[in-house]
RNA sequence: UCCCCAAUAGCUCAGUCGGUAGAGCAGGUGACUGUUAAUCACCUUGUCCCUGGUUCGAGUCCGGGUUGGGGAGCCA
């Protein structure tokens, strides 16, 4: 019978027979006795196999590389040494699939670079183990929380022809012959190409999103995201997990209301359900991770208007190498001195000029402003951006009008406005990020299995 | 895309003033009946990223390139 080591320690009866497989961590050899350390990524700690000479292959046990995948029978019974409550007496090992010494991964520090490299052998790491346990567990922590409020889980698609959001940032899809594209006025006629129009990878869901809370009041999607984008740093990648919620006759307020619950449930969710990593994490990654992790799970998060925050930024008498002024973007290095000095917890930023945001978002009476949000952390700075969406059709078609965005591809998204339109509003969190902040990991190529960035699509 | 930094053994790194490369780990042999990425002793391991230059001589200095990392922009 298959058990996993993880359920074996948890339902195993001291004294009783037992059979599980795994890889190899560490070989301990003394005299007559050998301690092999079994790993199957059930857990972090795995399990320790006594074998002693009696064994009639403990020549050849003795010796096992690094990386070996070995099945084992034996008693699990209480250890007499520190280190473990419980071990397995082994009555047999087999060897499944041997490693030897040029396995790539072998048991000592190895640098988060170098590790990246060797992404298809990563996951046997303790590090990455404990990371891709955390991720796994997290999404499913993700549909539990919409679930448990009834929210419906859309499926928007990958594959999309709304151009909107700013050209060049979108992967190209296409089927049409890269070195001979057929030409109209010289350049490729995307009306030959497989959809008849010129496709490309999603960059959001919302606007699907939207349609979808207007028919079933609270969903979110929660899928791949494509950005084209030349980024070159340890917050982003060219594809990555976004979850978007979308509620249908809620304002801005509710909004961040939304937001906070969540993050702090996905906080709560990760200290209780992952325990054994994310104590790991404490010890290896970050020191005081728990700490920080639990301040967030009970703090109030703060709510300040972007106005107040330029007023703030500008009397705190901290000098930044990009100026605070009302009217320009708030700097990552201004994000972090609210959350990390100003706030000293996560904070949201609310009403946001106008024109430095997107044209679907809700124009406020003062003229100027956007009810926009964004929700700061100390650490990482931005993780949630959201806003309330104009509902209103002829303010929706006004602000496109002025930002030069043509109204003809998004015909469905203006008819949502035309017949029974309401305040909604959303917003969207970066998968990839939630782990890093939660794991304390500070790359994003360390919390996708294989990631994919500017140059990089190996595996 | 811009700015800064780095590249030496399978991995992690050191390498002084420019004089022809060495530690730890991994691996091998041995020791030890309870180890905890065991410990102890001995042994093995090199395209010093590539390319051009300066020099009697370059891992070391200079130019160009490649790759990686950090920061910024864009954002999630």
């Amino acid at each position: 019978m298959r058990k996993s080591i993880c359920n074996l320690l948890i339902d195993g009866t001291t004294g009783e027979g037992c059979r599980f497989s795994g890889w190899v961590r560490s070989v301990r050899l003394s005299k007559g006795i050998a301690f092999i350390t079994v790993n199957d990524g059930s857990n972090l700690g795995g399990i320790q196999i006594v074998a002693e000479q009696g064994l009639p292959n403990f020549e050849e046990v003795s010796r096992l590389g690094t990386g070996s995948a070995v099945q084992v029978s034996g008693v699990l019974v209480e250890s007499p040494a520190a280190g473990q409550d419980r071990e397995v007496r082994a009555e047999a090992i087999s060897i499944i699939g041997p490693s030897d010494e040029t396995y790539p991964l072998q048991k000592k520090r190895h640098t988060f670079e170098y590790l990246r490299s060797i992404a298809h052998l990563r996951p046997r790491s303790n590090t990455f183990g404990a990371v891709f346990r955390l991720r796994s567990r997290l999404a499913q922590a993700v549909h539990q929380f919409f679930s448990e409020r009834k929210f419906l889980y859309v499926q928007t698609p990958i594959i999309t022809s709304s151009d909107c959001e700013g050209a060049g940032e979108l992967f190209r899809v296409t089927t049409l012959d890269a070195a001979t594209p057929p030409l109209v006025d010289g350049s490729p006629d995307f009306s030959q190409d497989f959809f008849g129009q010129r496709t490309g990878l999603t960059v959001s869901g919302q606007l699907e999103g939207e349609l979808f809370a207007l028919a079933f009041s609270d969903i979110y999607t929660f899928g791949p995201t494509f950005r084209a984008e030349n980024s070159n740093t340890a917050r982003h990648a060219s594809e990555f997990w976004m979850i978007e919620p979308e509620m249908a006759f809620a304002d801005l307020a509710d909004d961040a209301a939304l937001a906070e619950d969540f993050v702090k449930y996905l906080c709560r969710f990760a200290l209780e359900e992952c325990a054994e990593d994310m104590s790991f994490f404490d010890k290896h990654i970050e020191k005081g991770l728990l700490e920080r992790i639990r301040k967030i799970a009970e703090a109030d998060f703060a709510r300040l208007d972007y106005g107040e925050a330029i007023q703030r930024l500008q009397s705190s008498g901290a000098s930044f190498n990009y100026p605070v002024e009302w009217g320009l973007d708030l700097q990552t290095e201004h994000e972090r001195y609210i959350t990390e000095q100003l706030i000293g917890g996560p904070a949201f930023i609310l009403n946001y000029p106008r024109d430095i945001k997107a044209f679907y978002m809700r124009q406020n009476d003062d003229g100027r402003t956007v009810a926009a949000m964004d929700l700061l952390v100390p650490k990482v700075g931005e993780i949630i951006g959201g806003s309330q969406r104009e509902e209103r059709l002829d303010r929706l078609t006004d602000r496109m009008t002025q930002m030069g965005i043509a109204q003809e591809p998004l015909w469905w998204y203006l008819d949502s406005r035309r017949w029974g339109s309401c305040p909604h509003a959303g917003f969207g969190l970066g998968f990839e990020r939630l782990v890093m902040y939660l794991s304390g990991m500070e790359n994003i190529r360390d919390v996708i299995p294989f990631p994919r960035t500017p140059r990089h699509a190996e595996f």
